[in-house]
RNA sequence: GGGAGAUUAGCUCAGUUGGUUCAGAGCGUCUGCCUUACAAGCAGAGGGUCGGCGGUUCGAAUCCGUCAUCUCCCACCA
């Protein structure tokens, strides 16, 4: 086999990633094997690949790969999310290009609209996160808005409504008066704004609605709400206003009675202690309006004008009213002063309109019962999170949770299967038809016409609740025939989700909710969770800033694996990932140190009938045994989660122990035939290595493992066992490390002294040393004679341990530096003898320390004692 | 304002229940090498009183208190 001396990773991953999907590589079905399932956190369905997807689904792939490796049945479901309100305001803006307005081509044309923009533009990402390796199972691709998926959400919600836990509830919402709709709590941006702080004067009333000389001052900066005043609103324990209490004041300009009311939310140092309540208009007000049971006087339009309700400046734009009614007030007397002040207002995102909060009907989840069910799910450690600190966030939440709302004021959705009867009464049933007959038994008279849906959609989460269930069984999850379901029964619970934080309980939380209602079990045992994604200088990745890399530039640029490793490299569970594309040139070195490797070893000419070195037979032996150790490592790595570690892990096996020392031990002269003996076992350790790192790197070592041997049509690295690991003798390990530190010892030394790599060199160890390892030190360290005794001449000495190595330099050495040297070292070693004997000779330390910690200290002092030793015999030649 | 977490080498991070020869890794840095797999490389070297102060302990990067700085989540203040 010939292999090109560079690595080229575009010529190689597209040709095996088709290969992989032709043999149906990632396809999965039920069988006796134990399943390992992992959903994909679905991506929007209009979205495009960028680091965080990079990170995450790299991440979603080791596992599954790994899994699969260990003769799991892997199943790795891809699909993407709807996403209403991303996708709905990707589909406005196109829109809007071509000069239409939502509003003017009605719901039904603007749906086929998002359904044709989806067809087109949907989906590109999971093309993407072909290009990075990932082993999903494409078959089974779901979107959440499929037909399937669509009836199971709308049953669930039939279902809950049922059950008497999903209710209609007035809350605020976010309303964009140019828009004329609700935006979410996402698409509103808080800017500081310059405004006023206006200082009213309300008139105590006599108690019969006519005003006294007394009157308290109150602060706002919206003075055109005052017409929807329902009450004035006072810390009780503010001795400041206490004259107050029961009195009622009087609304200037409209004269209308409020009380005067007491509640802990007012904060007495801010402005002047006294708010004016305003329960249409502020969601705070609201909550003090439910509190203190005040009415409810809506004073402002759907375009942010003062409405009928008001009384005076009907009509008026609120910000054309501001202005006019503070002339008024003025003139009245009741303004008593005005203040500059800079406050946070929420605008539009994409509108830029000021925000109006406005009351308005939406759908609630009740989520007690459930919140409580999901917290012990965590709690009880039947899911486990990683890291394990968000159990703290995920606790405090759910046992704060706030009833859902599920309403949302969109038309890309699932929408609310409620129906209206002419008369007001509602019905909720799974389809049209279903909703009429029931309609028919309240009043015969509904018709079809007569008979209206709800206008709103459904919260994009309450379809990626269910998305690990209805991905394998898109019957409505509450179904007698689902745990029938073959799919369903063997797959789920799933075993791992990869996710960000940020949607722990949008997402996370939810669908432990789901799982624990509809299944009675987990959706999954654990939740991993990722960092954000930012750039070097640990800002966000945004389009604006323009510091998000297009990972498949990367990819074209460096290849699919070293992106992953790179990502990889940085990602330890829970921390933000400091990305920097030195990082993925590391992986691309890396991909190109495996492949010379194996250019070296492919290049040997071998010949059966030679005798196997004694270095040879070391090495093959000390590499068996580390190859063991390491596999354990690498297996708890992964057990805990530690995937950037199990990589680390292996990247400095396959480096550092295999490349540089391993086959530089085994090394053929120029020349010269390598034995059967050897090639065999490197070759093994090779595809060994290969399948270690083939979870990380899926192409490189896909092409390696092939062209390694004469492979059947179909084969696959991808289906090839985890090396396991055998015994290892952990003594041969510890003496190796320190023949490495001979070795390293004896180049430093020839560093230092300019001593030509090639030049042989004679050396001395004292002390107790493997014979059988001086051989590798022989061969690394370019050593050719190991001396009995010390040479007369000048030598260079140093410690490795207990063992003293001495390398006879006549002519390098100057007498006095090395004598300096070594009475500094001297010095050094019996500081730390007496550090050792003050520890000793104190009698808490030894009466209360554990009696292998005496016995190490012991052995510390023995160690250096005979270092001391060595070092004076060495002295005492000068 | 409430909550959570962090601070260890120039950078990014490990450091498992306090105790294994004066704290580890990767990258970067410096020095020397075109040594017949790889200069995207090889060999070698330097670099930290573990954020400050105080405490507990025979013993603290590790436990407690406090201060400082930073990050994230929630609420954003009439």
């Amino acid at each position: 086999m010939e292999s090109n001396s560079k690595y080229n990773p575009s010529e190689v991953e597209d040709k095996w990633y088709s290969y992989w999907l032709n043999h149906r590589c990632f396809h999965s079905e039920p069988d006796s094997r134990e399943p390992y399932t992992i959903v994909i956190p679905p991506p929007n369905v209009t979205g495009i690949l960028h680091m965080g997807h990079v990170l995450n689904n790299t991440l979603n792939d080791v596992l599954v790969r790994k899994a699969r490796m260990d003769g799991k049945n892997a199943c790795w479901v891809p699909g993407t999310d709807h996403a209403s309100i991303a996708t709905e305001s990707k589909v406005v803006a196109r829109l809007k290009e071509k000069g239409i307005k939502k509003e003017d081509i009605g719901r039904e044309k603007f749906l086929e609209y998002a359904w044709e923009w989806k067809e087109e533009h949907g989906g590109i990402i999971l093309q993407q996160l072909r290009k990075l390796g990932a082993s999903c199972d494409w078959d089974r691709t779901r979107f959440t808005m499929e037909p399937a998926l669509t009836e199971a959400v709308i049953s669930t919600f039939c279902h809950f409504y049922r059950k008497g836990w999903i209710y209609r509830g007035v809350r605020m919402v976010n309303w964009d008066p140019e828009a004329l709709t609700a935006v979410s709590d996402d698409e509103v941006i808080h800017k500081d704004t310059k405004s006023h702080f206006y200082h009213l004067r309300y008139y105590v009333s006599d108690g019969n609605g006519n005003p006294t000389d007394k009157y308290l001052v109150i602060a706002t900066t919206r003075p055109e709400t005052i017409m929807a005043d329902a009450a004035i609103c006072v810390n009780p324990a503010d001795e400041r206003h206490h004259w107050l209490r029961g009195k009622k004041v009087i609304i200037p300009l409209i004269g209308r009675e409020i009380p005067v009311i007491e509640d802990d939310y007012v904060e007495m140092d801010f402005g002047t202690g006294c708010l004016k309540v305003t329960p249409a208009h502020d969601a705070h007000d609201y909550e003090i309006g439910l509190r203190h049971n005040l009415p409810v006087l809506d004073i402002i339009d759907d375009h942010g004008c003062l409405n009928e309700k008001a009384t005076i400046l009907v009509g008026e734009d609120r910000f054309a009213a501001r202005k006019k009614i503070v002339r008024m007030l003025e003139e009245s007397g009741n303004l008593e002063k005005v203040e500059e002040y800079t406050s946070p207002v929420g605008y539009s995102e994409r509108t830029n309109a000021v925000i109006e909060p406005k009351l308005s009907a939406q759908w609630f989840l009740k989520m007690e019962d459930l919140a409580k069910e999901a917290l012990e799910a965590v709690e009880s450690g039947r899911i486990k999170f990683i890291p394990d600190k968000y159990r703290n966030t995920y606790r405090h939440w759910m046992e704060n949770a706030h009833d859902w709302c599920i309403s949302r004021q969109l038309w890309w959705g699932q929408r609310i299967p409620a129906y209206y009867l002419p008369d007001g009464q509602i019905v909720v049933e799974e389809n049209p038809e279903l909703a009429l007959s029931a309609a028919r038994k309240l009043d015969p008279t509904v018709t079809a016409e007569t008979l209206r849906q709800d206008d709103d959609v459904l919260d994009t989460w309450f379809s990626s609740w269910l998305w690990p269930i209805s991905v394998f069984d898109p019957k409505f999850p509450g179904h007698p025939e689902h745990k029938k379901n073959r799919d369903l029964s063997y797959y789920y619970p799933t075993n791992d989700l990869v996710t960000g934080p940020d949607i722990i309980f949008f997402w996370v939380a939810r669908m432990i909710m789901a799982g624990g209602e509809f299944m009675n079990e987990v959706p999954f045992r654990n939740v991993y969770f990722t960092g954000i994604v930012r750039d070097k200088l640990g800002r966000k990745m945004s389009k604006t800033l323009g510091n998000s890399p297009n990972p498949l530039e990367l990819i074209d640029k460096y290849g699919a694996d070293s992106v992953r490793l790179g990502m990889l490299l940085c990602s330890s569970a829970g921390n933000d990932i400091l990305y920097d594309e030195s990082q993925i040139e590391q992986g691309r070195n890396f991909c190109g140190k495996i492949w010379n490797s194996w250019r070296l070893v492919n290049g040997w000419r071998v010949d059966e009938n030679a005798v196997q070195s004694e270095t040879s037979r070391v090495a093959v032996k000390w590499f068996d045994n580390l190859l063991s150790r390491t596999i354990e490592t690498v297996e708890d790595n992964y057990r805990k989660f530690r995937i950037s570690d199990a990589l680390m892990t292996i990247y400095k096996l396959f480096w550092d122990d295999y490349c540089s020392w391993y086959l530089e031990l085994i090394k053929p002269a120029f020349g010269e035939a390598v034995d059967g003996a050897t090639y065999e076992a490197t070759v093994e350790f090779f595809t060994k290595l290969l399948k270690l790192i083939h979870p990380i790197m899926p192409f490189i070592t896909e092409e390696l493992w092939q062209s390694m041997a004469e492979r059947r049509d179909g084969e696959t690295i991808m289906f090839e066992r985890t090396p396991v690991a055998g015994p290892y003798d952990a003594g041969l390990l510890d003496e190796f490390d320190r023949a490495r530190e001979i070795i390293v010892g004896i180049r430093g030394i020839r560093a230092q002294k300019q001593i030509a790599p090639k030049q042989a060199l004679s050396a001395m160890i004292e002390g107790n040393f493997s014979e059988e390892l001086k051989p590798v030190v022989a061969k690394s360290a370019i050593v050719d004679k190991f001396l009995d005794a010390a040479p007369a001449g000048a030598s260079v000495s140093f410690i490795v341990g207990t063992l003293k190595v001495s390398v006879p330099l006549e002519g390098f050495v100057n007498a006095d530096e090395e004598k300096s040297k070594i009475e500094a070292e001297l010095e050094r070693q019996k500081n730390f003898l007496a550090g050792v004997r003050k520890k000793l000779s104190n009698e808490t330390f030894v009466s209360h320390a554990p009696a292998a910690v005496v016995e190490n200290e012991r052995k510390k002092e023995s160690d250096a004692l005979a270092r001391i030793e060595a070092l004076q015999a060495s002295l005492s030649k000068y």
